[in-house]
DNA sequence: GCATATTTTGGCAGAACCTGCCATTTGTGG
DNA sequence: CCACAAATGGCAGGTTCTGCCAAAATATGC
């Protein structure tokens, strides 16, 4: 029923664009009276945007199988490379390329998918600090300077990941997105000694 | 006029909340026709996030005045530093917390922030290539993987910036907004010889 | 099989946001 | 004072979303 109404939504969105696609049109598509509709969902954004809620807790478990003695950005940068791995480098046809450019195309809707993201954040934030306590073979105090640091972290990681899917849409997907995420996670990636100069100066 | 609209939908708005502010309300504390207002506004968030809109032109003039040769994470964390300075460390009622507290309340304000944000890093990226083709000697070719690098770097900060915003926010303010802010861009900055071991472990 | 209870669905009215169109008012130059 | 231009207001309508209640489908008990 749900899935009716959402696949229903992504065709006709797919076909004329998200602010040209009414919610009258998806329940005449999906066989369902308009009202039905806000029954599954509680608004219009919610159909396209749902099946990016479940990110947060995939990304907080690919998370939770890291190594807990890996650096944190390295963790991250697994997990979000686990997570996309399905994207692989499709054509400019694919649907995933086309969602995502629908959604940076339409305020509204890449709004609310930096919200989305925001609220990922707060699960890979509980999956880090769950293994950074675990870790620690004292369990220590937590210091909200070091929930902060950790915060920035996940949140600069975040900018990386919206960064590489804004790039990979405009190169019409013609890169494996894995590609473009690696070189925007790479060039905020903690330098160790050996690479003194990058792109930071 | 515009000033006028916005100011009285500041005020309704810090008083009743913005979701409960209809724009009828707005126009009628302003003294103007609720169809004039939808004529110096374009939305009902334009009012209230317009005065974000100028940050990433500010923002931009802060980064051109930086050493050309300094490290562009500083150059960030110091330009964000300028614009910030003036939010000091408020009491708990001043509007710059409330405005921002009512900000991530609200999902609609929250996600229309964000997108401000990201307009505000396509003026940091301009201000910034311009940077790096003035600081470079021989003028190269534009590599896109420059050009990517620098613009997970500008994301990363923003993300920061953001982090912090929020955390500054659950502490009612009760430190300055700067010190919040240069935790979280500290904990994310590259590392240099000497401190080996951070929050990333 | 049938009647009843429960859940799902549909229709209707209405609030709020936003837009296009045109009349009215306001201000300005001759 | 009059004609012209600009700003403003009003009106109708479309779209999203909500609350309320009736109708229909489904499940349950006998």
């Amino acid at each position: 029923m749900r899935a009716e109404v959402a696949s229903a939504a992504e065709r006709l969105f797919l076909e004329r664009g998200y602010d040209a696609t009414t919610v009258d049109a998806i329940a005449e598509e999906a066989g369902v009276s308009p009202r039905s509709v806000y029954r599954y969902f509680p608004t219009k954004d919610d159909i396209l945007i749902e099946r990016f809620a479940s990110i947060g807790g995939e990304l907080a478990d690919a998370l939770r199988s890291r190594p807990a003695n890996e650096p944190v950005w390295d963790s991250l940068a697994a997990a979000f490379a686990a997570l996309t791995a399905r994207v692989g480098t499709p054509r400019s046809s694919e649907p995933a390329l086309l969602m995502h450019r629908a959604i940076v195309s339409s305020p509204t809707l890449f709004g609310r998918y930096l919200q989305q993201m925001q609220l990922a954040q707060s699960d890979a934030l509980d999956a880090l600090t769950d293994r950074a306590v675990r870790a620690a073979r004292t369990p220590q105090t937590h210091s909200s300077n070091d929930d902060i640091a950790l915060r920035a972290i996940i949140a600069a990681a975040f900018g990386c990941l919206v960064t590489a899917q804004c790039a990979w849409v405009r190169t019409d997907g013609t890169e494996p997105f894995t590609t473009t995420l690696g070189n925007a996670m790479a060039a905020m990636r903690p330098t160790r000694e050996g690479d003194r100069l990058d792109v930071r100066h």
